[in-house]
DNA sequence: ACATAGACTGTAATCGATTTCAATAGTTTA
DNA sequence: TAAACTATTGAAATCGATTACAGTCTATGT
């Protein structure tokens, strides 16, 4: 087997009798190169099996070409459509990307934004925040961050997003509208700014019916199945509608009011939020907010990569919001 | 704002009036340091906030600390949960993983390997194979590759993953059991090893209880949930259960069921793989067989970082086989 | 008192590329 | 015919670290 352990530069420039700037000249197709010397060089790199070494590139160029995204976990399946989608279009454009699961800790996003500063990646995108925006901040120096999904309203830095509260106000009316007066409201915990978007759409809505008065049943701590287990035993007898604020929730509600022979949506109307796949297949399927997440991925990389490319400024605010679509299903309507 | 830009340890060299050997020797926390000069290095590179650029530590240690790893979709919550596992370990031990989604493609997987002959990355995780080993293991020469879930027998590097033949033979076996004669076999249609290993299994069941030559009806490109629900419809009459091969292919055959008033177990048993979260909560629940995902997403990652480690040969094989369960539901079994 | 080992520290080479600069040869223009 | 270009090449500096080597100084043993 051939020995082509760590064949470098040196030896394709000796292996055809040139010096390694005309080598490095034909890989980086430089002009000024005499054809036929050209063609020695990419002979003898054809017959060494020779590839530039990227790291060495990378400290040459000072640029690494991967690109760190945060998401709090990967088998979510809103972040792991985000990533999907992420990194086909990083890989189209010749960018890597690093996954970082911060899993909600504050010490772990630090750690992932330290790769900008020791410049093991070129670039982060955020999809979710854990510090304080004036912690953020101070990396900016050492790179572009984009946030995507989560936002922070002091951040200068370009949000790729959903227009959030109008998910709310979208599904909260189509509940009111089916004729409930009472609706629970589930809530994550952290202190996301997509939780108080979602919350004004929701106000916003009962306001508009002049319900605001008689709704004040918050369910907290409501991310997965699990948690919507545990939430459907919380229910208050008088509600008669649930807003979930997340699909994985709805399925835990409507899978214990199943096994609780609670009838949804004729006792309980739920509403989800994220059109994931689960929420077309369960039974009774469920209404739910569409959210153009591939769209949105694009947009982020897009974003990113170009501010990586144009060595323009990075503390620029830009937003780009991306409108939601009330799906309506089994879980909120009579048959 | 302070300007941080490109701080080398030049910088921090300057600053304390030492050479840089000294400050690299205190980075790397080298013996033979003066106490108070070492003391005199911490404080310059905390007052400048330096740390050290991790693509010229790269140069010099010929190694990257990153891991990438192959898999054909990372939206596939197989996939994501092994990565979820793999990124978690790997952080643990500072290592960062690079996703690589190949879709099936021959050209991307062949692309993604490249970035071992580029030392983009230290080792490569194959969780599928597009391309034939005689082309990958050419690949072997840059740094170790380690399979994880699929597998090839002449492959001669380190090899985790499940016993998928005895998941089939407990799956069908149990079809048996319920009285099931005529079972149709969904298969993928690359020419996967884990397939080839399922079918060993089912064949052994059927041959156990003397029904070989009753069973003979093979559906094709069996993968997702869409495949499951144009499945339910190529079913021949006399068809009484289904080992799909995976619970998505499930989830879509009793999604048509439903939509088609077919009773499942009653009229169409059906039994997955993967033991996703889905086939706990869609109704009826899916029989299935779980694979440990996280334990083979472990060891996977142990034995990459290990190889890493130790500069032994990578060219040994080793197989790490995982014990697979049946877990009964609704989807095979009469109330 | 002198050899020797131990504790430090700095100089310079090195990792593998890219790029500036200077040198040379060959053309073209004034 | 000299000046001014253009095309081509290589030597050497550079990116930002680590480390082999050599040198200095101090302490210990005989």
């Amino acid at each position: 087997m051939t020995e082509s352990k760590g064949l470098t530069i040196n030896d394709v420039a000796r292996k055809c009798g040139l010096s390694r700037s005309t080598v490095s000249r034909v890989i980086n197709n430089h002009p000024y190169v005499a054809k036929e010397k050209k063609e020695a060089v990419l002979k003898a790199m054809e017959e060494l099996g020779y590839k530039p070494n990227s790291v060495a590139q990378q400290l040459r160029s000072n640029k690494t070409h991967a690109i760190a995204v945060l998401v709090p976990r990967i088998t979510n399946p809103f972040y792991s459509r985000l990533i999907e989608k992420m990194e086909t279009e990083a890989s189209l454009l010749g960018y890597q990307i690093i996954i970082c699961q911060t899993r909600y800790s504050k010490e772990r996003e630090v750690d992932y934004l330290d790769m900008l500063r020791s410049r093991k990646v070129d670039g982060v995108i955020l999809t979710s925040i854990q510090n304080d925006w004036k912690d953020i901040e101070t990396y900016l120096q050492y790179g572009p961050i984009v946030m995507c999904n989560e936002f922070d309203d002091q951040a200068t830095i370009p949000s790729i997003r959903v227009n959030q509260m109008d998910g709310s106000y979208l599904g909260t009316k189509h509940l009111i509208e089916q004729g409930h007066k009472k609706i629970a409201y589930c809530k994550g915990g952290t202190k996301s700014n997509i939780g108080k978007k979602r919350r004004e759409g929701f106000n916003k809505a009962l306001k508009e019916y002049n319900l605001s008065s008689v709704n004040d049943v918050v369910l907290t701590n409501a991310f997965s199945i699990e948690d919507g287990k545990r939430i459907f035993h919380e229910l208050p007898e008088d509600i008669t509608a649930v807003f979930t604020g997340g699909d994985e929730v709805a399925v835990g509600i409507i899978f214990e009011a199943r096994e609780n022979r609670v009838k949804i949506p004729e006792q309980l109307a739920v509403i989800g939020f994220d059109n994931q796949v689960i929420s077309e297949l369960i039974n009774p399927s469920i209404t739910t907010i569409n959210q153009p997440i591939e769209e949105v991925a694009s947009k982020t990389m897009e974003v990113m990569i170009q501010k990586l490319e144009s060595d323009k400024p990075s503390n620029i605010k830009e937003i780009y919001e991306f409108p939601v679509k009330l799906i309506v299903r089994q879980s909120t309507v009579l048959e």
